[in-house]
DNA sequence: TGAGGAGCTTCA
DNA sequence: GAAGCTCCTCAA
């Protein structure tokens, strides 16, 4: 990309520097620490000035190589500031691609808010597809010269016969048609040969006018529901469609408590409709993998798929960038994706849908570190837009919201499910008590992830024909590889981390299988015997690869099961986003008859024909190191229950447990999620977490253990000397992994009565360079994992 | 004395 | 975040 090794210097074209200064925001990890925000350069003499907001390529640093960065304030001289003039470089070139003002200002909230440099967040607001342009191509369209068809065209130099029988077709068309590529008006007059076009361009009588357009194989959406279909709304629907649509056209938050199964996403489609009506544009935000062709599809079928822009994984680059490209220029007015279509550039924008609200994919782990959800309420707020929050077990922070006093967001309840169809049962099963059941049938030589109790349910769904989910949030064959001999007591760990290896089978390997780390990535090939002591070595905590395993031999000796009417679901088996939906799809036509997999299988997934939903393990998220552990946990039990029994038929749920008499396990078996989040909520208030404090997390990592805890401690003492008695620090303290890759990493948290005592203490470390966010430290405001 | 690498600084 | 510069170490 770099054109200054191929040529000498002299040769390069000498840009002239005109009077007209820019500030440009590099999207670079430059962070302004005081004053002004971004770095100077001046506009080219005799090209046209970039507008605010503009994506120009600049050269920075001593090779003078080219970075891009965007344009957040146009002025004269006074933009220097201290800096020389001379020192001033012209910008290199303009890309063509425009932030528009709103999203100019959502991203300065940001930086400031989450404490990350301006250019790094305004490159994360164009998607990479976009920056790189894939798929443009140049085209020009043409459209007959209004003037010259009055009349004017007698006067003109005779065409040749192929250039008359060309204006003849043209001037029969409609004028609506065009502008039109010269291919279709060839076509439609059955005109050959490109000189004819051209000549009537000559001739005056057509005008040519270039642009670029994206170039994209068509996205294949499927139709879920023909367009035609609408349900009727229930009573309880009707009256959120009411309430959430009246604030349409002002800022305003509305929080859908609705139970799973309640039909929230047809509310979300009258909303929509409602809001389209009065001529406003919308976001539909859902959680990464929730986003399936199937759920596109029911906002592409309802309003038509010109009006709906997608964004999801599975799409090709050049697909991506022509989505964007139809929402900037107003031809979609529905932009339906994940986190990051919170920026999808519409105008009019009135209303933001936030699907599974409560969802932890919202929030964004690499720099810039955003919450989705809170993004789309500050850019709601700056766009006067009304913004939908939904889920059946919205997050303690929005629930908190809504039942304030007074309220901050309103609060609407769906508490049936449509169709009349009932909540499933939950069963909590006691594991302690199966595995004494199994002692006692004297089949205790195989670790059993499926109790008996467990066992029973899905072979009798199976027999019954109906469709069995199986949740277990562990990937791979066993969690811990550990010694037979209870002397030594050897367990496999990764040496670049603090964190066990996890043993993966792979058929044709030695010993059968790797074993990896989920940190760090690395893997090596499983050793046959303990190498401390040479005994043989044990497998424990089986994951979803184990219980693969365990389904074929117990249900397939049976005939209830064979190899393909069954899948498993993890980031292991869906490489690509093609693989997950056509296995998504599979079930849903029935050809498989039962799906076990982590958390992916229980978000969002409409599938009526499933009667039975097992929990292998619901302890895996209790025993979490974090304040949200029992939150994480009532969520994922009420998720996945939530696919079982949505069609005409009711469903079962069994959830496995050690810990039979968990209040979060009790009351999301009784899809008790008031009581649950007013205890909580009462927990959290008496030891001042959040939502009744804000939180930040400062990680400083370093390859020195003594490194790392100096610069954690240092941190700690500049905190101490600004922060007011109402804040409360903790640590550094090792982090729950306390090393990645041979990083050691220290954990500070700091928690304050509110966002303002928060924002302004680090703000006063960042621009007195006390704290920055770079590779050593990162910061992480409102963290919804204690990494 | 020179090569190679880590850390630091600065980017207009 | 990334490039180039400085300084340091190490070996001949």
């Amino acid at each position: 990309m770099d054109s200054g090794s191929l040529f000498p210097a002299g040769e390069q074209r000498e840009l002239k520097r005109s009077g007209v200064y820019l500030r440009i925001a590099v999207e670079r990890g430059i962070d302004a620490l005081d004053g002004p925000q971004g770095l100077t350069y001046c506009a080219i003499a005799d090209e046209p000035v970039p507008a605010l907001g503009e994506r120009v390529m600049v050269p920075l640093g001593r090779g003078d190589r080219s970075a891009p960065g965007i344009v957040i304030e146009v002025g004269g001289s006074q933009l220097a500031g201290n800096i020389p003039v001379a020192r001033i470089k012209p910008i290199l070139s303009s890309t063509g691609t425009v932030l528009p003002p709103s999203l100019l200002e959502l991203g300065r909230w940001m930086s400031d808010y989450y404490m990350s440099p301006l250019g790094m967040v305004y490159a994360s607001i164009l998607p990479a597809a976009v920056k790189q342009r894939i798929g443009e191509r140049s085209v020009t369209l043409y459209a007959p010269n209004l003037a010259a068809t009055s009349g004017q065209a007698d006067t003109a130099p005779p065409l040749k016969p192929a250039a008359a029988k060309l204006w003849k077709s043209i001037i029969a068309m409609a004028s609506s048609e065009f502008p039109l590529p010269a291919r279709t008006l060839l076509e439609r007059s059955g005109v050959k040969g490109v000189k004819a076009v051209q000549q009537l361009v000559d001739a005056g009588l057509l005008i040519a006018a270039h642009s670029t357009d994206v170039h994209a194989r068509e996205i294949q959406s499927e139709t879920v529901f023909a367009s035609a279909e609408r349900p009727a709304l229930t009573p309880a629907q009707s009256i959120a469609v009411e309430a959430a649509s009246q604030s349409l056209g002002g800022f305003h938050v509305h929080l859908i408590r609705g139970v799973t199964g309640s039909g929230k996403t047809e509310v979300y489609l009258n909303i929509l409709e409602r809001g389209l009506r009065l001529g406003l544009s919308a976001i539909v935000l859902v959680p990464e993998i929730a986003l399936t062709p199937q759920t596109a599809g029911r906002f592409t079928s309802r309003f038509g798929a010109t009006d709906v822009a997608v964004l999801h994984s599975g799409l090709t680059s050049a697909q991506r960038n022509k989505e964007w490209a139809r929402a900037v220029s107003g031809r979609a007015r529905v932009v339906v994706g994940a986190r990051s279509a919170v920026f999808a550039p519409l105008e009019r924008l009135g209303l933001i849908i936030v699907d599974e609200e409560h969802d932890s994919s919202y929030k964004q782990d690499r720099l810039p570190r955003y919450q989705a959800r809170d993004v789309a309420i500050k850019r709601a707020h700056l766009e006067n837009a009304t913004v939908v929050l939904g889920s059946a077990t919205p997050s303690l922070e929005s629930w908190g919201n809504a039942t304030a006093t007074p309220p901050r967001y309103s609060l609407i309840t769906l508490s049936e499910r449509v169709g009349g169809a009932s909540m499933p049962q939950v069963h909590i099963v006691d594991m302690r008590e199966e595995r004494r059941i199994r002692a006692r049938n004297q089949d205790g030589s195989l670790q059993h992830l499926i109790g008996p109790t467990l066992e029973h349910a899905i072979a009798a769904a199976l027999k019954a024909q109906s469709q069995v989910l199986l949740l277990l949030n562990r990937r791979g064959f066993a969690s811990y590889v550990s010694c037979t001999s209870a002397a030594c007591g050897f367990v496999l760990a990764c040496d670049q981390c603090d964190a066990n290896l996890v043993l993966h089978r792979h058929e044709g390997l030695p010993a059968g299988g790797l074993v990896q780390c989920h940190h760090c990535e690395s893997q090596q090939l499983i050793p046959k015997l303990c190498p401390a002591c040479g005994k043989k070595l044990n497998l424990f905590a089986g994951g979803t690869q184990r219980l693969e395993d365990e389904i074929s031999r117990k249900f397939g000796a049976q005939g209830l099961i064979e190899g393909q009417t069954f899948a498993r679901i993890d980031s292991d088996t869906m490489q690509s986003a093609g693989t997950y939906f056509d296995t998504l799809g599979r079930f849903a036509k029935g050809e498989l008859r039962l799906l076990l997999g982590t958390q992916m299988i229980s978000k969002g997934l409409d599938f009526p024909g499933v009667r039975l939903v097992g929990v292998i393990d619901a302890d895996t998220s209790l025993s979490i190191p974090d304040f949200r552990a029992a939150e994480r946990t009532f969520q994922l039990i009420s998720q996945v229950s939530g696919r079982a029994g949505r069609g005409s038929l009711s469903g079962h749920v069994l959830v496995q447990t050690n810990n039979p008499t968990n209040s979060a396990i009790l009351l999301a078996q009784r899809h008790d999620f008031v009581t649950f989040a007013d205890r909580e909520l009462k927990i959290r208030q008496t030891a001042r977490l959040p939502p009744f404090s804000r939180m930040a997390r400062i990680v400083t990592r370093d390859l020195s253990e003594a490194k790392a805890l100096a610069a954690g401690e240092a941190l700690v003492a500049s905190l101490k000397s600004v922060a007011p008695a109402s804040v409360s620090l903790r640590g550094p303290l090792p982090c729950p992994v306390s090393r990645i890759a041979n990083y050691f990493r220290f954990g500070i948290d700091v928690v304050a009565p509110d966002a303002r005592v928060m924002h302004q203490l680090l703000h006063t470390l960042r621009t007195s360079s006390l704290l920055k966010s770079d590779a050593a430290t990162a910061i992480d405001i409102d963290p919804v994992a204690l990494m």
